[in-house]
Order: C-alpha cells, then structure tokens, then sequence
DNA sequence: CTCAAAAAAGTGTATATACACAACACAAAT
DNA sequence: ATTTGTGTTGTGTATATACACTTTTTTGAG
C-alpha cells in the first residue's frame, strides 16, 4: 500500500521546506558580501521600520518564536550591530540598531534587491506574484489561527 | 528613506519562512503521538517508497544537502527506525527503513493525514491548491537552475 | 499591604540547516 | 603500478528553530 506517494507530493510543509532551502541559498548568496544572513538582514529591518522594539513586539512582528528571537539576535548584538536597553518596566528589554547596523543593513538593501530581482526572474513574473500572493493569503489566516504564544 | 518597508512586506524568503515556521507548528502538533518530527517523517517517507538509498540519492530526492541530512538521519538511527549498510562500492552508505521504522510511518501517516487536512481547511481549497501549485512550480523551476551541490 | 497570578525574558536541550574542510574509495591515464 | 582526478561521505563550526522550565518583575484581588 503506498499511501505514501501522496505525501513527497502533497506534503505541504515537505513542500515549503523544500521551496525555503533552495530559496535561502540564493539570498544567501546574494548577501554574503554584506556579512547578513537572510534572518538577520530581515530582523535588522524590521528593526529599522520599528525604531526600536521589545523582544516581545519584534517576536510577533517578524512571526518568531520568542525563544528563537533570543538566539537569533546573539551574533547581530555581538558584531555590534544592534544594542539592547531595558525599559521604565525592567521586564522588557528593548532593541535597537546601532549606527554600525544602520549602515550595514544600507549596504545589504541593494543585495537583497539582487537576489529578489533573481529570484522574480527564475519563476517568471506571473508565478512570482502567485507566490506571494499565496503565501500572504497563508500567513494572514494562519496568524488569527495560531497562537504564536 | 524607508526602503525597508517593502522588504517586510516583499521579500519572498522571510516569507517562506514566517508561513514555514507556522505551518511547522500544525504539523508538529499532528505528529506528536508517533515521536516523529516533520523532517523525520518526510525522510521516513522517501525511504519507504526508495526501498532503500544511499546518502546522495536521498539527499537529491529530499532537495536537502548532503550534510544536513547527516544530521538528520542521526536521531531515526539512533532510535532504530533506520539501519545502514556500505554498498559494493564502499564509498557508498545505503539507508533503509527497519521494521521498527515501517510501523512508525504506518502509524505516522494518519496523523499526517489529519495534519493535511487541517491545514487546508484553515486556508480554504483554493488557497490550498494555489500554494501546492505555486510551491510545485517554484520548486521545479529552481531544481534545473540551482546546483545542490 | 500582601500574595498569588500573569507577563516578559533567558537557559537547557534537541532538531534543522549548510559551508569549509578532510578522509577515503574508485576510475582513468600513462 | 603509480598518479591524478573524481565521487561519496563525515566532521567542525555556526546559524535557525522551538519546547520545557526557570527567573524576575509587575499587576491585581482580597
């Protein structure tokens, strides 16, 4: 009985796995000169955007498990890019982009907009756009769905 | 200049990651009972329908590098799911499911299953079949234009 | 005011991922 | 037969992910 034919070709979690380790080698590539990981070139933005957040608010923002937060920030602080501060509540800790960070993520924007540019012209305009629109569409219903903690 | 805006909102490989991570959530969850996690079950899969595999045939199928699969295929042995054995060339390392392992994937495939179908009722059928149709095509433009090694 | 509940964050542990490098076996050329 | 190259795999290191548990601080009920 090989039910299990379906799942190398249904899986959707198998699927999107797949799709993000390939995806990743190319954003990878792209951003290596800037020293950014793809996480870390996304985390440093969303900090950008934010000005500054508690790991809590970055945590929902980026989607990210708390605890992974945590970890994912440790190379980002130690190369000086982004400093922490605790707030008036000394529960929270607040994060920002240093100087140092701030001209890093400029330096690594042109890069990621390479690589997207890359990738768009891989999977040709219209499945581009699919894929986006496909993956917001998840993430939006997922997001009431789930209890990201 | 806030640039940064359209990468929180365009870059296709946060993205990726972001619905990743969440759908790894769902299907987490599912599993739980078998003791198996996602990535253990899709190799599992692989093996099943291979028969059995060296290193590099089942990191070609599972789209992973070599090395990560290493990894990953360290716990199934360990827990005796898996057994290997040296092919006639003795560069080769030849993986297959042991009895142990069949009835874990037997007993894994419902949960599966229940993991699928909660997914897609969350997303709706045509959000469904939009993201397997844009994640088949993504995948299979990228197989031909990335080496994985 | 006191103390229990809740909220924010960190740590221990385990899996997932992949690059650089090393080790070993086979193949092919001379 | 030796050498040289190629193919297959493993290891060291580093990041990415998240659950269970703990610590610290704040809030709120009485």
């Amino acid at each position: 009985m090989n039910n299990f034919v379906s799942v190398a070709e249904n899986c959707a979690l198998n699927k999107l796995r797949q799709t993000s380790r390939m995806v990743t080698k190319i954003y990878t590539e792209y951003l290596q000169p800037s020293g950014l990981t793809p996480t870390q070139f996304s985390l440093m933005t969303a900090l950008s955007l934010l000005g500054s957040a508690t790991m809590k608010r970055l945590a929902d923002v980026m989607m990210m498990d708390r605890t992974t937060l945590t970890r994912n920030l440790k190379p980002l602080e130690r190369d000086g890019l982004i400093k922490t501060f605790p707030g008036q509540d000394r529960r929270l800790k607040n994060i920002a982009l240093t100087d140092n960070g701030r001209n890093a993520l400029d330096e690594a924007f042109p890069l990621w907009e390479k690589a997207q540019t890359h990738l768009a012209s891989i999977l040709g305009t219209e499945q581009w756009e699919t894929l986006h629109t496909s993956l917001n569409a998840a993430t939006k219903v997922m997001q009431k769905k789930i209890s990201v903690q």
